[in-house]
DNA sequence: CACAATTACCCACTTATCCCCACAATGAGA
DNA sequence: TCTCATTGTGGGGATAAGTGGGTAATTGTG
């Protein structure tokens, strides 16, 4: 499971090199077969090892084709999922339509999230980070909490 | 299983060069042969391997021929399927009243939708990401989900 | 049968991708 | 503090992929 985030730099190629710890086992485990995609909610892009993106994968082929909601999420997801594989240097390239719907520059913020990784411009990534937790302060105590946060422990 | 998207171009011959990836799978296992037709909702062309369409075509075959939105979902489906055979360079040529009822122009997205991929005017393809990515975050949590959305986890 | 229109094959050119090597930065161990 | 190994970064160059267009083959039509 990935944890934790990474300060990276596209560079002109666009090539984002992977942390070395994760190269061996996406190597072995997903022969270095990655997938990447554009997030619904954030201007971000979604990176899954391939088995963990045909899990999801077989969760859109379930959803209709007629019904208007679900057809959108399959498009989006499925539409923007690149085969991104590792080159012998551990290194992805992430075509040039992904780079920019996730408003990329040179420097790279790499956030593991267990089954897979958030890619974000180091800036966005920056003015997120302190937007969310300026909500979750203000908030604090006032708001409704889903159910499932009701029981939260940390 | 296709996936991702791809920009391409077609000639003034009106010639689409397929993904160098696909072509030997779709040779080996479909003789290059390919059924494109259009689609029923939206301003885009459906592109399947022969054995996909036959499916479809099975399951078209046994829709009633008195029921008027099943004969019509014959007649759009199957008057419009052409054989798109792949040349010894990998290219199939989009008879000219499909690529018109798309709205093709030079710039083409080649969309893999895991049995077929759909072939989308670029300019066209951006208008609809955008506008499905907006109707997506408009909706976040304010609309009721269906059941099957409920459970998506990404 | 001749002609035009369309389609397919071939070759040439440009662009993009991947492999490789080099260098810089970092951290560990002696 | 010096050395060495590892990791991240940059870029040259071989190769493959995508694109454009000439020409031959095929098809359909009058």
């Amino acid at each position: 499971m990935f944890r934790g985030s990474f300060t990276l730099t596209l560079d002109d190629k666009g090539r984002l090199a992977l942390p070395a710890r994760y190269r061996d086992r996406l190597l072995s485990e997903n022969q270095g077969q990655l997938i990447c995609t554009i997030d619904l909610h954030d201007p971000c892009l979604l990176l899954f090892p391939l088995a963990e993106w045909e899990e999801i994968e077989e969760k859109l082929q379930s959803l209709s084709s007629l019904n208007p909601q679900e057809r959108r999420l399959q498009r989006i997801l499925l539409g923007n999922a690149t085969e991104c594989d590792m080159d012998k240097s551990g290194r992805i390239l992430l075509p040039a339509f992904l780079r920019q719907h996730a408003g990329l520059n040179k420097n790279i913020r790499l956030v593991g999230q267990l089954n897979k990784f958030e890619i974000w411009d180091e800036a966005a990534w920056q003015d997120r980070l302190t937007a969310d937790i300026e909500l979750e302060q203000a908030q604090a105590g006032s708001v409704e909490l889903s159910e499932r946060l009701q029981d939260f422990v940390l």
